[in-house]
RNA sequence: GGAGAGGUGGCCGAGCCGGUCGAAGGCAGCCGCCUGCUAAGCGGUUGUGGGGGUAACACCUCACCCAGGGUUCGAAUCCCUGCCUCUCCGCCA
């Protein structure tokens, strides 16, 4: 969320913004509702100052046994009409509420404009992708010839977008996991086991709700939504907090599955894992002071492809255009690997740095020592890595001629095995 | 699931037969005094958000005693709803 003054302060520069964003909300009408907000506010405040003054005025006459009877009359004229201002505000304040909470976050001044994924730019490249003296199979063929995945069995119970993962399969799920928090907390983060059912006002503080309800699995009775990402749950875990400056900054990795509904993706990656309805993550979220954010938003990414490069597994970075970049944030690095089952590269892992925009939704600020008053953190998040597609990629890239999988030199400690046959 | 108790400032804890309560007292923190140093002691001070105001402070004002409604001239205090915590019983991994 933007502030409001900051809103009504630079309506022209917003506008260019969302013009960039490829994002058709329309901000003419703000400046109007805001000056007819802070109109009736003031004249709502004065009233009930008035009420203040006379009331006490009321409750001294009273104590003094005199009649005070003219002025509670004139008084409850007061109310009511403070009342009415208020009725009024409060449907003005709905409006602004819901207005400002669907306007995407700024775009950082270093981000390409553009309007789609098409003009994201390529930063970096690690690795070189293997060259097989056999056809490279997908990840679903090896994985259901292997017996390791079992699309069919996943379908049956829970439905489509859904798969069962199965004895090395699973294992390897596990170790990945393993492997991600072990590198994770090795570098400084705090591991969070989060709950993976979370409230409305947690979906709002991360910028979920209330555009992407769409997007979202939710419980009916009582309401709860599912996680998508472990980024909601661990970045609301100050969520209306006051943190102290020495506190910062904060590094959080969690584990969990995601849940996402992925409607309007009919048709877009119907096999295999890559797009599930289900799927584990391990994530990392950061609380930075301001003036830190973009070399926190460089080591994050640099923590997430160290994994990569430790599962030998070749990737790209690139950084996401105006038009492609998520509603919450100011500025994303996707890193794509390779996978040559598909020979492409494909999205893994997306590292963001939200700026004050989540922290202003969820009201995290921090007060700096000696300084009055508070300011709103920065958060970040980026995955540290998508385990399904992790897994996605070490079988497509380290498939071999008898359809055997070489276990990757980092994982078999966790794997208990070379070889996955 | 059944029966009770409760949610107050950074923490503990009064107030809760409505007005003098942004809220006693204690602790912690900060500033100063005292002191050879530390401790003790003394005095002062310390919340958040909005609006206005200032070059910036100061300052003025509104709101906030879990949340949302209601009663009233006036609510931390009374009423209703929701959420959360705790205790006992039952059930369960």
């Amino acid at each position: 969320m933007l502030d409001a003054r900051f809103v009504r302060e630079n309506i022209a520069l917003l506008m260019k913004a969302m013009e960039n964003r490829a994002c058709d909300v329309d901000l003419s009408a703000f400046p109007a509702m805001e000056e007819e907000r802070l109109k009736l506010l003031k004249e709502s405040e004065e009233l009930r100052n008035k009420r203040n003054v006379v009331s006490e005025e009321i409750g001294r006459l009273k104590r003094q046994k005199q009649d005070a009877e003219s002025l509670v009359s004139e008084m409850k004229g007061v109310s009511d009409r403070i009342k009415e201002i208020d009725e009024t505000l409060k449907g003005i304040d709905e409006r602004t509420g819901l207005f400002l909470l669907n306007i995407p976050n700024m775009p950082h001044e270093s981000v390409p404009v553009g309007k789609d994924e098409t003009e994201n730019i390529e930063i970096r490249k690690w690795g070189e992708p293997r060259t097989f003296d056999f056809p490279a199979l997908n990840h679903w063929d090896i994985a259901e010839t292997l017996g390791i995945i079992d699309f069919e069995r996943g379908a049956k119970i829970a439905g489509a977008r859904f798969s069962v993962m199965k004895g090395p399969g699973a294992r390897l799920e596990r170790a990945l996991m393993n492997f991600m928090l072990h590198l994770n907390t090795e570098k400084g983060y705090t591991e969070i086991f989060p709950p993976l059912l979370v409230n409305r006002e947690s979906m709002t503080g991360t910028g979920q709700l209330p555009k992407f309800e769409a997007e979202l699995f939710r419980t009916v009775d009582p309401e709860f939504y599912l996680i998508p990402t472990a980024e909601v749950p661990v970045t609301n875990l100050h969520r209306d907090e006051i943190l102290r400056e020495d506190q910062l900054p904060i590094y959080y990795t969690a584990y969990t599955p995601c849940f996402r509904r992925e409607a309007g993706s009919y048709g877009k990656d119907v096999r295999g894992l890559i797009r599930q309805h289900q799927f584990n993550k391990v994530e990392m979220v950061k609380f930075v002071k301001p003036e830190n954010s973009y070399d926190e938003l460089e080591k994050l990414t640099a923590n997430a492809e160290d994994i990569l490069q430790k599962l030998g597994l070749p990737y790209r970075v690139i950084v996401l255009c105006t038009g492609d970049m998520g509603f919450s944030s100011a500025k994303t690095y996707d890193i794509e690997v390779w996978l040559p089952g598909q020979n492409k590269y494909r999205e893994i892992s997306s590292c963001s740095n939200f700026e004050d925009f989540q922290a202003r939704r969820a009201n995290i600020r921090f007060k700096r020592e000696g300084k009055k008053g508070t300011e709103f953190v920065h958060t970040l998040n980026g995955s540290g890595l998508a385990i399904g597609r992790t897994l996605v990629a070490i079988l497509e890239n380290y498939q071999q001629q008898d359809g055997t999988i070489a276990v990757p030199e980092a994982l078999r400690h966790y794997m208990g095995m070379d070889v996955i046959k």
